[in-house]
RNA sequence: GGCCCCUUGGUCAAGCGGUUAAGACGCGACCCUCUCAAGGUCGAAUCAUGGGUUCGAUUCCCGUAGGGGUCACCA
């Protein structure tokens, strides 16, 4: 009897796939257990080519590669292109492109649009219909796939009922109706040319627990799976559960790193390796890169974030490195404790702990994102600086680039300023896109861009409380020092002269005497200094004023001091 | 709604039965100072909640609440 079962079984395997002759065991020669060293961990980050690499996926990146090298095992890239639908051309360039921004990288498998290295491949899922397809014919060999003939509409209308009748929903049990026609019959439809998908036959209950050892989390009990879960789909691709089953094993994964999502489908393919007699890999489900919105978090949305595409933060001159120095801090609790031991070691050397990640999903933080570029970039000197903006303005602010380009010495000059042999580093960009306001000064052009746009500065002298300061006085000031100014003298000298300035105009050279007796003066050098400040550079907060009319130069100092004395 | 995951200041978080409950970002004050940034010093601010277990719970267990995830011929 039972054999009986057992060929018909295999008739129908072979009615559904006439053309498949190879076997499981054939792939498991084709694809052998890779000789690698005790100890060392096989990953993969498989995204859908669905648009842009997301920032969540760059975290798991990071994870998978980190975990590969400093075990020294595989990384590689996986395309799971099985939802033609959804999918967006030019997607995979762009992965292998950015990937390689952020210095990840894969070390087998898709490495360019036109590229796959690695015996293990294809690496496109689409490429590898035909291992799914032996594998799949395995499954009804031995009873535990049936081909399903309902429609749609059918299960729509299923789960509908379900729903009506408050049962779990689903293509399970009594309501998996294909699951319970004869075998005779299935033979029947399939032969005459009714069209079906495949369903794998669960043998789990929703009543009984299945477990798992996740590497974040522990332990995690989850009710068995016992939907008759999608195998192959009409258009003769694997659903996700059953190409990840079949990929990972024959690609020999041996940690699945994913986003949290995936814990609750994680029986379904624990039961689809036991039923495959696959082992298992270890499952490392990270946590999800939220977002505020309002007063609660959610998962960082393609479509609502900017933040979400990692291409946002090149764009805004932000540095991939600094972008995975933050990672990091959310990789490992104890990185920046780490760090701040290791200030100059590389990221690398960090050793990761899968258990010292939070299981919680974390905040994406930009504020903590900005101190770290800009601490990154106070590292830098003048020549680097200016390297990268060159990069960053060629492509993101092209007037900026070209100006930026006409004098290559200049332009060096001005990064170099608080910067190269300075014992106290201005710390004042946080990422590129910062460096035209911080910079425009420097240029004439900008400088009057900037005036006609925005008008002059002087109201942060004039509106501060209790201030004696008005456009009179700020006149009187400039007309004053522009009779006194020298472009020969030193910087000693230079605020010698600003200082008799201002105290002939009573403003008060000695700090702790204007703050006891505020009254007596109009303002303190600070002040007197601010108006110079304004009239030159349009702005109340620049690197040392004296260094600045040195770099623009006598005529272009005399020439801004004489507009800001026309037009206050 | 079912199931699962998560819960220490505004944010990231250390802690793993006894601590003055680290540190970082952010915030505030002061110092320094020609402004701002930086730097220095100091400060405000956290164990979601109710029950247990225990001599003792932030820590262990159970419940509750809140947040998140997931319930497809999408991944």
């Amino acid at each position: 009897m039972n054999e009986k079962l057992n060929d018909k079984y295999m008739e129908l395997a072979n009615l559904i796939f006439p053309e498949i002759v190879e076997t499981v065991e054939d792939l498991e020669i084709k694809y052998p257990k890779r000789q690698l060293k005790p100890g060392a961990c096989v990953t993969r980050f498989a995204p859908s080519p669905t648009g842009f690499l997301h920032t969540g996926a760059l975290f798991t990146s990071l994870v998978n590669k980190k975990l590969a090298m400093q075990t020294d095992g595989v990384f590689f890239l996986r395309i799971e292109d099985t939802d033609r639908k959804r999918e967006v051309k030019g997607s995979i360039k762009l992965f292998t492109k950015e990937l390689k921004q952020y210095g990840l990288s894969p070390m087998e498998g898709v490495i360019s649009d036109t590229e796959q290295i690695g015996l293990y491949g294809p690496y496109i899922q689409s490429e590898r219909e035909k291992i799914y397809n032996i594998c799949a014919k395995r499954l009804i060999e031995k009873g535990l796939a049936y081909p399903c003939f309902c429609t749609t509409d059918m299960i729509a209308k299923t789960k509908e009922t379900q729903e009506k009748n408050k049962v779990i929903p689903g293509y399970y049990g009594v309501y998996a109706k294909c699951r319970n026609i004869s075998i005779d019959e299935s033979i029947e439809k399939v032969k005459s040319g009714e069209k079906y998908i495949l369903r794998f036959r669960s043998n789990g209950s929703h009543l009984k627990k299945t477990f798992f050892i996740d590497a974040v989390r522990g332990k995690i009990e989850i009710a068995q799976n016992d939907q008759d879960v999608v195998l192959i789909k009409a258009d003769g691709l694997p659903t996700y559960h059953f190409a990840h089953v079949v990929d990972d094993h024959f690609m020999r994964t041996t940690h699945v790193v994913r986003g949290e999502e995936w814990i609750s489908s994680t029986p379904i393919h624990i039961e689809l390796f036991e039923a495959m007699g696959f082992e298992k890999p270890v499952y490392v489900h990270v946590p999800l890169i939220l977002v505020k919105d309002g007063n609660s978090k959610r998962k960082l949305s393609k479509r609502k974030d900017k933040e979400a595409a990692v291409s946002y933060f090149l764009k805004s001159g932000y540095q991939a490195d600094a972008v995975m120095e933050y990672l990091y801090t959310i990789l490992n609790s104890d990185f920046e404790i780490w760090r701040s031991k290791n200030k100059e070691t590389k990221r690398s050397e960090f050793k990761m702990n899968l258990n010292k990640m939070s299981s919680a999903g974390s905040l994406l933080d930009i504020m903590k994102l900005n101190d770290i570029s800009k601490e990154l970039i106070s590292k830098m000197d003048s020549k680097e600086v200016l390297e990268n903006v060159l990069a960053w303005t060629k492509t993101n602010e092209k007037q900026l680039y070209d100006i930026l380009s006409k004098d290559l010495k200049y332009s060096k000059e001005i990064f170099a300023l608080e910067r190269d042999g300075a014992k106290k580093i201005r710390k004042d960009i946080t990422k590129w896109e910062d460096i035209k306001e911080n910079f425009f000064y420097f240029f004439d052009e900008l400088y009057m861009e900037d005036f006609k746009k925005n008008g002059y500065e002087f109201d942060y002298l004039t509106n501060k409380e209790n201030t004696k300061i008005d456009s009179k006085i700020t006149k009187k000031a400039l007309e004053l020092y522009i009779k006194k100014y020298c472009e020969n003298d030193d910087k000693q000298s230079w605020f010698e002269t600003l200082k008799s300035c201002a105290n002939e105009l009573e403003f008060c050279t000695d700090m702790k005497e204007y703050k006891q007796n505020p009254d007596k003066y109009i303002g303190s050098t600070s002040d007197f200094a601010t108006i110079i400040r304004v009239a030159v550079t349009n702005r109340h907060n620049t690197p040392d004023i004296y260094a600045i009319m040195q770099l623009i130069g006598k005529d272009e100092t005399l020439k801004r001091l004489k507009m800001a004395i026309d037009k206050i």
